[in-house]
DNA sequence: TATTTTGCTTAACAATTTCGTAATGTTATT
DNA sequence: AATAACATTACGAAATTGTTAAGCAAAATA
């Protein structure tokens, strides 16, 4: 069942326990996938995409550490959260595991009512995470990634990829002056070159886009992100 | 026999399976129908009205997959829960299952205590359903997963398969943007392989058959969807 | 089984938008 | 005032998306 719960992925070589987890997550509202090994973990986290892992520490072949640091190579699951199940007795790896980006631990033996908590709790912060955490505030100005568009006063802005790079560059350091060699590097990469003018046009937009006047010329220098 | 548990349905192409199930829920209190095949399954769903239905997901002709899809389409099975049988093997189909609107699934060999503690989670899971109704609903736009529909101002309007994941992966977040790798990746797979321009002939075919604007072209970038 | 219908993908072309540049005007600094 | 750096404008090429039709495979129907 597709649900707005969220989707969960089980990961443990012991069947027992993926199917006593899984039927709890069924019965709380969470669409569910499982594996029992770390390959097969990897594989049905690239389909699946789910929106949290729940992954067993200790397995024979390649166990939770390797498993969890394949899958944080992979993009689409940058923003998946991570939680470790571990015996109680291997500690080391408890901390190991948090290090190399699980963002919880669960002990064993599971109680279901923690489990379920924890998952709440989880999955509101990865809620928050992806509405606002992509998105910088300045008063009245919201720079929005997750929508990719830009608001001033509650009025949605539509700027052009290259426009949307170049303030979201500025403004997320902002009074901090951007050399130009800086800016066409990271706006337009290193491969390609574009006349200098270039910048100016784009920053001439921007301002008239927004009406309002929060990008800072230093000449000589560069452009700056500021408000007032 | 009349019974309060509720009615099942069993489908599998090997007679032994069937029965062995088959004398498990009788026993425990249900009332069966059972199938040797998916056009059988489809048929007797009709006339038997099953409050839940085990399905084998590897059968000869027609198999599960493609079965669930036509069971999905009868208004009358609309809260009918379907089971998925699946060999531990076959990862993908789980997977695809469970995207079909599958809502578990038990792997083979079947283990009676098992199934039966599943069916007794699913069957309470059923009055929940009934209860909240198995859709996401903007306004007067309506979708829902279970019978791959959509509906704006009561008007049903039926897409296709690929129609139908597109829309939903768009307004499973609402005002995000998805990449157009992001959206290959999720409705095709990492291992198809299309052109370009074939999510936009699916974009279109959306927006014309809705007849709204719900969906936004972010240039360079991808889509999102987006009320109003 | 034969026939019709539907769904998916592609290719070709049209429409649109974005981007970069050049030309020219403006401003700040000396 | 002279000069260098930036601002503005308009234009065309390039990139991106929209649209349509057609081919093929799969599914539904008779």
């Amino acid at each position: 069942m597709e649900s707005n719960f969220g989707k969960i992925l089980v990961v443990d070589d012991e069947q027992d326990i993926v199917e006593f987890i899984n039927y709890n997550l069924k019965q709380a509202g969470y669409e569910t996938a499982t594996a029992y090994n770390g390959d097969e973990a990897i594989r049905k986290a690239e389909v699946f995409n789910p929106d949290l892992i729940l992954l067993d520490i200790m397995m024979p072949e390649k166990d939770g550490l390797q498993t969890i640091q394949q899958l944080r190579r992979n993009p689409n699951l940058d923003n998946t959260i991570i939680i470790f199940l571990t015996a109680l007795s291997d500690e080391k790896s408890e901390i190991e595991g948090l290090k190399l980006g699980a963002d919880d631990y669960i002990a064993k033996p599971i109680k279901p009512e923690l489990l379920l908590a924890r998952l709440r709790t989880a999955m509101r912060r990865l809620k928050k995470d992806e509405e606002q955490g992509n998105k910088i505030v300045f008063g009245d100005l919201e720079i929005n990634k997750y929508k990719f568009t830009v608001s001033y006063k509650g009025e949605e802005i539509i700027l052009a990829k290259k426009e949307f790079e170049l303030l979201n560059l500025l403004a997320s350091k902002p009074g901090r002056v951007f050399l130009r060699n800086e800016i066409l590097q990271k706006v337009w990469g290193t491969e390609v070159i574009v006349g200098d003018r270039t910048i100016d046009v784009h920053i001439r937009k921007i301002r008239q886009k927004l009406g309002i006047d929060v990008i800072t010329t230093v000449k000589g220098v560069g452009y700056k992100f500021e408000m007032e």
